[in-house]
DNA sequence: AGTTTTGATGAAGACTTAATGAAGATTCTT
DNA sequence: AAGAATCTTCATTAAGTCTTCATCAAAACT
């Protein structure tokens, strides 16, 4: 049974999306604000989340950007205004999967939940990798030792060890540092992952992890 | 690099978001018929389908279909009609994957098609030919090892391996390397492939999979 | 055969891209 | 507001790649 978060502060709404989903045999999760929502995922597995922008406590956006620190489950935003600005700061700033304008009608909603879901990646086991993450902790952990990293250092290196053995273009990996959109020099990526690259070689002097990959980006060798 | 097939009849949208998109080091093929496209997306590897419903020759819709006849790749769909029950019926029967309705945004596009690319099953092997390519890590892959080629390298040899056993011309080659019209020799091609020829022999010394057409450019042999 | 055309080859130079170290700008903390 | 940590930019150096060129080899043509 797959787990759907609704974060939405209109009962009405909220609840006849919940009626349709559960009768599709999803398991369904409301809450009316982010920070419960946040807890929530932090603690239970979700399978998508549901987000209205419009939240009494904080963003839609900020709860998304919250998220994303920890899992690249789909997200799909609910959202009453129609600017094209927030579709784009949502979806391409902070991967959100698809983006539905109010009114809505709770069959469109289903109809983009089992899109999104239907191509999901089966999870794959971290098994015998050097590198794991500690999210509760925001740590990426290489040889059992807990790298102490930067902010930007982590969404990096956290991005690669999720996704191991593909190249990322640099434009990406910008994208997951920024919170919005951020007109600064792509070489910028360039001096991340030399510093990423210097604590991995006082853990591990012989080994290069990451690799460049001329004209594209970087990846991360398992 | 991955593959963007657009379909779509007019030609200033098609173009401002060909340009976003090859930008942002995407592969861009358009098509403005579905005929042309779907014998496209038979021969080659198409990594996503930005659909526009409204086609001169046939529905989108019918278009969406037959392509999910051969795959499960991800189809945007691009509409003038905010109607629900289209969505309805392309996201839910057909299995597109998101949709946007006119007048649409070039960056709002991409970002769509950002976030489907994101979480995009890894491509599965495509078997009894000695090549293949690993698109995550770009790279091509003989007799499974993975060949480290410079990018010029790999744009030939990728598209030899996924159109083998026919003759491309030199200035077609060069069209692959160049993203803009460049004034350079063509007999630049005949160097690069010397060097795709010596790597391969490095893996095989006796065979030539490369032949060379006299007077008109190069093959990749299976 | 000899001539012409076209491709192969190896190597040099021009060019492009990345790594590096350090300084300046920004953000966060106290 | 000061100080520390972090992020970004810049200049320089290093590495890798592309293109050209001269020469040699092979095929096609007379």
């Amino acid at each position: 049974m797959q787990t759907i978060l609704i974060v939405e502060d209109d009962k009405t709404i909220a609840e006849s999306i919940c009626f349709i989903l559960e009768k599709d045999s999803f398991n369904c999760k409301w809450f009316d604000n982010g920070t419960d929502a946040i807890e929530f995922h932090k603690d239970n597995e979700v399978d998508l989340i549901l987000l209205d922008v419009g939240l009494p406590d904080m963003s839609g956006f900020d709860l998304l950007r919250k998220v994303r620190e920890k899992s690249n489950i789909p997200v799909i935003i609910i959202s009453a205004r129609d600017d094209e600005s927030d579709q784009v700061l949502g979806l391409e700033g902070l991967g959100a999967n698809a983006y539905v304008t109010k009114p809505l009608s709770p069959r469109l909603v289903v109809a983009h939940v089992r899109a999104q879901l239907r191509m999901v990646k089966p999870e794959v086991k971290s098994g015998d990798s050097k590198f794991s993450i500690n999210h509760a902790m925001q740590r990426v952990v290489f040889l059992n030792q807990e790298l102490s990293l930067t902010p930007a250092e982590y969404k990096i290196l956290s991005h690669l060890v999720k996704n191991p053995n593909r190249v990322h273009s640099r434009e990406y990996l910008m994208s997951i540092i920024w919170d919005r959109p951020h007109g600064s020099d792509i070489k910028t990526i360039n001096t991340h992952i030399k510093s990423i690259r210097k604590r991995l070689h006082e853990l591990d002097e012989d080994n290069e992890y990451i690799e460049t990959h001329r004209g594209i980006g970087y990846s991360l060798i398992e």
